[in-house]
DNA sequence: CGTCTATGTTGACACATGTCGAATCGACGA
DNA sequence: TCGTCGATTCGACATGTGTCAACATAGACG
């Protein structure tokens, strides 16, 4: 696949970006299928459970903030784990940084955000 | 399947209950194998752009209410719609009840909170 | 420069999932 | 009772997904 990347225009597998301010409260109008498909993206990422894992491993860590070496430790073998720290940075939802010898994963907060007040019913209940 | 259901002693397929306390904020602590694994399933079933709408559409109507002639235009047969309802169902998001000719989804109000309280960060950002 | 440790990638496999057409069930009306 | 309409279930298929072993890459340290 390196080939194909080498003759390609640098096409981005997926888009990275404009994941945050998404929608309005899910009680508050339906979704159109646009966005529920950028949506949908998001919680499929933490439909994982060792996703969901490695992700409040990350964000309850100190700072946001927690290298590899921290979170490995989730039952499945180590290219897993990488595999799925990809599907969370390919989702918007993480994002990572080379230190030296580790690699730091972080949270992004205003996704979390979002995601929080999609499911907040605005609607006092 | 009716034939089964007579036979058989009555055992419900999936756990059908108590998903709605279930965990802290994802910021405050890291979840446990099975803490992530009742969570995942949650997020999973809204992980699906169709079921997602679906769930927007019930979430957004009058009185958290509706019947499935209103939301089974997305763009998929009703069989496909039936089934993403019941997936819903199963994960402790929507409850159906039969009133004459048609049904009617609703969402779980407790469900919904609890998801919010898990993506909304106790630290203050 | 060589080697070691830490991450990421590739290829392959088993399994789950989304989708549809056809058949079935349930309720209403002629 | 029979036919019709709404909703679910069944059977089947194509695709996606999670997982691992093996290999490749990046930096650190002698």
């Amino acid at each position: 696949m390196s080939n194909a990347e080498a003759l390609l225009p640098i096409l981005e597998p997926e888009a990275p970006a404009a994941v945050a301010p998404c929608c309005p409260p899910l009680t508050e109008r339906p979704l159109t299928a646009e966005e529920a498909a950028g949506t949908a993206k998001m919680f499929k990422a933490l439909g994982d459970p060792v996703r969901l894992r490695l992700f409040s491993l990350v964000a309850s860590h100190e700072g946001g903030e927690a290298c590899v070496c921290d979170i490995s430790d989730v039952g499945v073998s180590q290219p897993t784990v990488s595999h799925h720290l990809k599907k969370l940075k390919e989702a918007g939802l993480l994002t990572s940084e080379r230190r030296g010898t580790w690699v730091y994963y972080r949270v992004e907060p205003s996704v979390l955000a979002a995601m929080g007040r999609l499911l907040t019913s605005a609607t006092g209940a």
